[in-house]
DNA sequence: GCCAACGTTGGC
DNA sequence: GCCAACGTTGGC
């Protein structure tokens, strides 16, 4: 590829998106149609095979980033702009002049524990992401590499944190070792 | 081109 | 359910 890779974060409201939904599709592979904000679209304009994407749920309990993906297909119409039946019919769009574009994702992983917005809020490294902007609604927007490497760090922490709290909790069911001498 | 009214997003 | 912060629409 000629550049490198660029970092995004698309956000989905689990209600109708998850990630789980993601890992289930075909080829844990979706279009992400049905985006109709222009400054959104114009960010998949800019992306390209391989670029890398957090995955974010909103209007979530709580709300947080769940995963990664990676943009597979770039930019091509959208086809739902164009069926009166779906609810992201546009009748402004049409075949020549389809407007509304998307890209195609797949699934790199699913965080072991989701990061809360909360969580990344305590985070000096992620105060200047778009995420966190007050009043913040793009629901495609890019991340910056360093971003994006401190985020999928801190879920590789709370993944760790998550084990020990669990184990920690198991242990007290466990038999009482006997003790014995350690050749230690 | 201005701007009020309206609709939507999304955290809380 | 509330409401702040936006984006869009349409009258003028």
């Amino acid at each position: 590829m000629a550049t490198k890779p660029s970092f995004w974060l698309m956000k989905s409201e689990p209600e109708s998106f998850s990630i789980q939904d993601l890992a289930r599709s075909p080829k844990k592979t979706t279009d992400w149609s049905g985006v109709r904000n222009y400054q959104a679209r114009n960010f998949m304009r800019d992306m390209t095979k391989g670029d890398r994407v957090l995955f974010y749920h909103s209007s979530a309990d709580p709300s947080a980033v769940v995963g990664t993906s990676v943009v597979v297909k770039e930019a091509y119409p959208d086809h739902t702009a164009l069926d009166p039946k779906d609810h992201h019919y546009d009748p402004k769009a049409t075949k020549e002049k389809p407007i509304w574009e998307m890209v195609d994702i797949k699934l790199d992983e699913i965080f072991p524990e989701p990061l809360p917005l909360g969580e990344l809020r305590k985070v000096k490294a992620l105060a200047d992401m778009e995420l966190l902007r007050k009043g913040s609604r793009l629901s495609v927007q890019p991340v910056r590499p360093r971003e994006f490497e401190v985020v999928v760090q801190l879920a590789g922490q709370a993944a760790g944190t998550a084990k020990r709290a669990a184990k920690k909790k198991a242990a007290p069911a466990a038999k009482p070792r006997k003790k014995r001498s350690s050749a230690r």
